[in-house]
DNA sequence: TCTAGATACTACGAGATCGCATTACTTGGA
DNA sequence: TCCAAGTAATGCGATCTCGTAGTATCTAGA
């Protein structure tokens, strides 16, 4: 179950599903203004706010990639900065109405991508979301630091 | 199934786990002085020459980044391009010996990480696989262009 | 209380990605 | 045989990613 005939393996597929994800949702997305990625960190900020440390083990970029995100962001008046409590080194960043407003329009692109998706993977879904998860799970495991 | 109580869904889990993937196999062939995005273009044109065309179908990627992929690769001496029998527009992008030595050693880097993921994913790595490439097929189908 | 070491973030810069516009070749039709 | 339209790849430039080095703050120990 390691490499099938064609020489490929988990992680290939997985290269391989996320790229043909990234490719169709950057071009649906293009009218809302956000990249796949940017969208991806909106829909976490709107959950709730987030440190940059946080954000960055969240989507395991390095902080400096962070870092750049929340200034485009914030240049953009989509996302603020709120002091943190109990930490003069850091903050949360928290997601403005215009930026919630941002998410909102490029949900309405995104929407029609995921139901069409869903609907191909039909009730496998689930599964599908399930074998995601444990890789992820797996991949963190492997190197630690992650969420 | 369609979003979860998370407000997560199956695209966003393809996101955070394709983002652990890189990360960690990022660091783990650096030594080898390739990404894993480069690790795995090596290791598919090891298998056999491609146009570059072919090559941005097959991973999604737009043509600029697949002709700037190609001018990396031959600076570094690993990539030679083989005229197309065919077609004068165009020419294979075939690994040199030297591009087969590094997928090799980069191949020894990465073999423990993909060992390391199956032996957490267990018995269930094929139908991972499985839903990988179910979930590529459904997007390839969205948008018209994939392989 | 003071300080050494750890930790959170960022300035900066090198290099990567990719859109637009262009060049080079191929192809189908007159 | 020509040519108009289509297709493959690239030059260029704007923007993004992220490593190195540095600043600000926190924390534990003496």
């Amino acid at each position: 179950m390691t490499d099938d005939a064609s020489g490929t393996n988990v992680l290939f597929d997985l290269w391989l599903a996320s790229r043909a994800a990234t490719s169709v949702l950057d071009e649906a997305l293009r009218p809302a203004g956000l990249t796949a990625d940017e969208f991806a960190v909106y829909s976490v900020l709107v959950a709730a706010p987030l440190t940059p440390g946080e954000l960055a083990s969240w989507m395991a970029a390095p902080p400096t990639t962070v870092s750049s995100y929340v200034r485009r962001f914030e240049a953009r008046g989509h996302v603020r900065r709120l002091p943190h409590p109990d930490d003069g080194r850091s903050y949360r960043v928290e997601l403005t109405r215009e930026g919630r407003r941002a998410h909102q329009r490029a949900g309405a692109l995104f929407l029609p991508v995921l139901r069409d998706v869903e609907a191909r993977l039909g009730r496998s879904t689930g599964a599908v979301r399930g074998a995601l998860a444990r890789t992820r799970t797996a991949l963190d495991v492997v190197r630690p630091g992650g969420a």
